[in-house]
DNA sequence: AATATCGTCTGATATAATCGGACAGTTTAA
DNA sequence: TTAAACTGTCCGATTATATCAGACGATATT
């Protein structure tokens, strides 16, 4: 709970130099070690052995973060059983409704899109796989905070806070937790301009066995979304997919 | 070129801890430990330490990979301006082929398949974005050693060799020259069963002002590959996609 | 209830990260 | 063309820091 072990500053800093990697887009020991404050030669042996690592390359005396990251992240994807599961169903519901579909997870208290899919008039609103949101900030992760044993919700508000990412952005704890009773009485959860404006979402749980497994997301343009007949469409044909991923992960069918 | 500087071993550690990580799919400190050989209060610093980078995360006394490998290695992909440009133009290949439809690069001297699109009937074979394969064990990897300047393919050759993937794959290396030549005449390159058995590959270049910038590949069964016609079709629709890809990334359309 | 095994933390020790400086190669300016 | 100012890579002395044994309470197992 303490934190009083030291992390190893070595390892900390070669994580720095991943980073400054991604800001600049590939540098030399130079450029690295004026943005990290530390001697040239110290950049450089941190280059040499991320490079080793596979992590980085180098490209011509240009050290860049290498494809490595993509291979790692998509292994950690496509191992996710969850994932195996959805990724079929994912596919169809995008077909069909034509908007952006989303499998969202929770880890570390976050929200973490895991796959998505784009149907023929999806919003392209910079949302990717791998991308870490909080869950407060929209539907499918309101949906799933609305879903988990309540000691971990309590414990996720408290450590990670409301932060706001928008105007509208829920921000006061009580009027969320009201929101979050609803949500689990409904079964599925809206809202729009509340992580990006322009941008509506419904999210609904994906619980198996009385365990809670992630969420599945329709983001769409605000308009279509606040529309009535066509939000109950959506949340059909939601919950058909989710109905189906569940019998999937169970059976495998 | 030499490797005078010793890597630092403590940042190397740092990634086998992840590598173990990776195999055992989450962990304690106790097992990290047998698995290294080191004393377990080395394993948990680690631990501890790549917790703190956010690549790590702690589910109850258990470490297990983050999804932060995910996000950056979407983020890497998502920057790269041949995968914009293509994006669009593989998704509308693979809907009207119904193939398994690859976007491929190559980063220190191997192929690395940037993105991948499926359509109604493709193969699934674990290709996953992100995958790292040698450049002469398939077509696309083959028209982009084709087409490499000729000091650069001849250095990938030597260094990395012509290690076999099946007991079709080329290991002559007489004979992936002559191929290659005819690789580059033609503009395109076909195989199968070279890489994974069973599966045909139609690969062609991506050149633009006269630099290559990788290639895309068309997968399907061995069989349907090997129909003349079908063939024909296929490749048609390849250099179909690759000059809307080119004029994309020029033009931006 | 007793024993084994777990994750976490402390503190002494010796290893390994650090940093100034040297060097050759390349780009920039004169 | 020359000179100056860069660059990336490498060496060696120093000292900060990664390492390791062992202790601790908490869980799991027997």
């Amino acid at each position: 709970m303490t934190d009083a072990t030291p992390p190893m500053s070595s390892v900390l800093r070669a994580f720095d130099v991943l980073t400054v990697l991604w800001e600049v887009n590939g540098a030399g020991p130079s450029e690295v070690a004026t943005r990290m404050d530390v001697p040239k030669s110290t950049a450089h042996v941190y280059l040499h052995t991320l490079e080793e690592t596979g992590y980085v390359v180098n490209d011509g005396g240009e050290y860049r973060l290498s494809h490595q990251f993509l291979a790692t992240g998509s292994r950690i994807k496509h191992r996710n059983s969850l994932f195996q599961a959805a990724e079929p169903k994912l596919r169809e519901l995008a077909m069909e409704t034509g908007e952006l579909i989303t499998l969202v997870i929770e880890e570390a208290g976050q929200s973490v899109i895991l796959h998505k899919e784009t149907g023929d008039r999806s919003l392209e609103l910079g949302i990717y796989s791998g991308m870490i949101t909080p869950l407060h900030s929209n539907a499918t992760g309101k949906a799933i905070l609305a879903n988990l044993p309540p000691e971990r919700t309590d414990e996720i508000i408290e450590t990670h806070g409301l932060t706001p990412l928008t105007e509208k952005t829920v921000t006061d704890e009580e009027r969320l937790r009201t929101e979050l009773d609803s949500i689990r009485e409904q079964g599925y959860a809206v809202d729009w301009d509340q992580q990006v404006k322009g941008m509506g979402l419904i999210g609904a749980p994906i619980e198996i066995d009385g365990e809670l497994k992630g969420a599945v997301g329709i983001a769409g343009p605000t308009g279509r979304i606040q529309d009535e007949t066509y939000q109950t469409t959506l949340r059909q044909e939601l919950q058909g997919t989710i109905d189906s991923i569940t019998i999937k992960y169970r059976y495998g069918t």
